[in-house]
DNA sequence: TTTATAACATGATATTTATCATGTTTGTGG
DNA sequence: CCACAAACATGATAAATATCATGTTATAAA
């Protein structure tokens, strides 16, 4: 199941993409293979990371424990995506714990091999600055909505999110499957709030429910109601 | 008034003490001096930006505006900062925009002498890189204290990081003075919410004020409230 | 100085959201 | 298959917050 970095097409979805193909041997000479089973922890918030995981497949969340016990969730990697490389850039401990939300495949890349690239390749440190400029600005955006939008468009938004980024599965479902915590964690609301307006959706007739699963029925008029129309 | 980038002390606190000192005297070149008087807008939201803003003094705000026409204040830029560089390196519109919250002092410097910087001097690269890495933390944060904790915990919170990043006057007011519009924008609320909180802290005798003046009293006690204690 | 305007302030009320209680369904190990 | 725990669901209520109304105090322009 392991391969080179060089053939890996997950690649051409990261900043590593930039890197020679003498950094992209090291950094396939030093990598680890690695599966993670669902719910469990690749890292947790607090700790020193010393590489960082490029993401082969399934989706690790990222979140951070508040003082009141729940768990907001910042982001959600999925395959292609770098985790731990905004720890490993600061020198600093991981602010956030990740967590794998389904089985995951993954290579942890020892943080030599990534700084080594870093202070030969321009380009690959532009690489890494152009994806970290544009998770800033979804940052930004995420507290924009998290301020100023009602928990009701939250959580129409986050089935767009999750549409969009994930896709459906042939049954018209939402690929990624969040138990309904988890949900409430991405938009950040108490879950039996999040549950309510789930079933309020789901009368209004603009998303269907089987279990957990989830599916998109009225795309447009979500976006009106993330819109607050 | 004007100087050279070269014997700037501003440069200290910013990616550019990583630039060498022929690519230094280039954005000396090509830069140019600016004063924004308070109020005045140094750019508009979703605008092409052909170069960044170096704060020499002042404060400016990076906001956006929302759907029900709030202003949410994303971040605070003081002295020393580099302004639309998200922007610039991105290569995409600007996601908030920058308004003088007093008099300000900026030099513009053109994009090129940053693209050409990054794309020869890695050290300048990375110093870049690891600042938005910091400020991406930092944002990560402000996502978590906007859905978790209540607008008490984060007015008292608003209250502290003015101090800290701010400082005070010998008075022992807070340097940066806000508007009440503007300190809800800080915290995402509603303008009458955020005076009434500001009262009951005044009571409290945690704060105090004078006009829009307001002065922090006791730390401690603030920095509990702002933990929910 | 006067006057107009914006900012500040506070009460009353409506709305949103969280919390607590309780019951139902689903899934899983024995 | 059963028992048991976890997840899902919904009602009742409380708490937090926004909105609307109105009055007061600054502030700036004429």
């Amino acid at each position: 199941m392991e391969s080179r970095c060089e053939n890996c097409i997950v690649r051409q979805f990261n900043s590593l993409r930039a890197m020679s193909k003498e950094e992209l041997k090291e950094v396939s000479d030093s990598k680890t293979y690695k599966t993670v089973k669902k719910g469990e922890t690749l890292f947790q918030e607090g700790v020193k990371l010393n590489g960082v995981f490029c993401v082969r497949d399934g989706v690790s969340k990222l979140s951070k424990l508040s003082a009141n016990g729940k768990d907001q969730i910042v982001k959600l990697a999925t395959k292609g995506e770098i985790i731990g490389q905004r720890s490993v850039i600061a020198e600093s401990p991981t602010n956030l714990s990740a967590v794998a939300m389904n089985d995951m495949e993954v290579c942890f890349v020892p943080k030599e091999s990534i700084i080594k690239a870093m202070h030969k390749n321009p380009n690959y440190t532009l690489e890494v600055l152009r994806h970290m400029a544009h998770d800033l600005k979804e940052a930004d955006d995420v507290i924009v909505n998290m301020s100023q939008k009602t928990v009701k468009q939250r959580v129409a938004e986050a089935f767009i999110y999750l549409k969009s980024n994930f896709g459906e599965d042939t049954d018209g479902f939402l690929e990624l499957t969040l138990s309904r915590e988890d949900f409430a964690n991405v938009v950040g609301t108490a879950t039996e709030s999040c549950i309510r307006i789930i079933s309020d959706y789901k009368k209004l007739g603009v998303i269907t429910t089987s279990g957990k699963k989830i599916g998109i029925v009225d795309l447009q008029k979500l976006q009106e109601l993330a819109n607050g129309l």
